[in-house]
DNA sequence: AATCCAATTAGACAAGTATCTAATTAGATA
DNA sequence: TATCTAATTAGATACTTGTCTAATTGGATT
């Protein structure tokens, strides 16, 4: 999917080749002509011809001594259209791991025996920190005040920071004025 | 405009721009959350992000620390509707020199003196110098076809082809079973 | 004011590729 | 069959550019 998109977008990214199929959507040329037209010796051209033939862009047919090129206007038009929705673009991000960044800033805020080095600053890196220290508990259960701060514990002392910034960004409920904390099941 | 579309099939021809796109076509993003997605370090996406702004496609805002980015989803969209169509297209050979290669097969085939060499078997290279020679005769003249034979012997000796080339090709109209002939105004 | 942190820039390196010349192939003509 | 012509392929060179490390910049926090 990705590739595809990817390997058209370097086919057309030569201004030699945009000629070619700018000269090609008027007529078929042969490799010779192309050549004169654009200035450049036969060789090049059909180096170009080949990548363009290679993304199904034009195709050839033999006419006495000449490959005759010409357009494969429906395939252009098809690509460009239907590749460059916005979902398709989507699609190019599919493969990227988006835990990755959290990951990452785990891996730089916590010692070997998993206890937090310091608690972030930032916004986007404290939720990530958020986000994995809240695995800690299990979806549904009550915790007492008590049982939380204890288990917060192994993440840093400052167990009363993680538990207000993990109830404020939503990770926890608390009910009763702070008797009684869970972690919504999901 | 040739320029301008090549240019941004350019900025598109790389898988990891193509990667940042589709996930700011989800949210925003800082430079180190995209490396971190990525697997690059910051100062290659900060390169790839300075070519997509280039081209207008994401822009930035500061954030406290961080300098967050987002598609510019109106940009790409007009871009990609815009500059796709045939018409763009066959801008992009808009200036090519359509002439080049008459001018290249005349050079070939003639002497100094402008009479020619040989006659070219080939059609595409016939057509190319007929539509040389057919400029020595005035639109709209009639000429019996010993002044025409008499004009075409400056270029070969043998006339009898040339004239029947000429308007087999269409290039110059004849009348009367051959006693007169004239090139069509155009 | 001093410090910190992310972003950017500068510089270097490596991979990809556009272009050329020269050699080879494929096809058509004589 | 032998020859001619255009096309293609092979090999070389030069330029572009994606990526990294290191140094610098620009804001924000203390």
């Amino acid at each position: 999917m990705s590739e595809e998109l990817e390997a058209f977008f370097k086919v057309l990214a030569d201004s030699n080749r945009l000629k070619i199929i700018g000269l090609l959507a008027r007529q078929a040329y042969s490799v010779e002509e192309l050549a004169a037209l654009l200035g450049l010796k036969a060789a090049t051209v059909s180096h170009h011809l080949a990548r363009l033939s290679g993304a199904g862009l034009v195709s050839a047919r033999s006419e006495s001594y000449y490959s005759v090129y010409r357009l494969n206007k429906a395939a252009l038009e098809s690509k460009s259209r239907s590749l460059f929705s916005t979902r398709d673009l989507q699609d190019a991000a599919a493969d990227v791991d988006l835990d990755a960044y959290d990951r990452k800033v785990i891996a730089d805020f916590s010692r070997k025996d998993g206890s937090l080095k310091i608690i972030p600053a930032q916004r986007r890196k404290l939720e990530a920190i958020l986000r994995h220290v809240v695995k800690a508990f299990k979806g549904g259960k009550r915790y007492s005040e008590k049982q939380v701060n204890a288990i917060l514990a192994a993440y840093h002392e400052d167990t009363a920071t993680l538990r207000r910034e993990l109830v404020g960004y939503g990770l926890m409920k608390r009910e009763g004025g702070g008797g009684s904390y869970w972690r919504e099941e999901r």
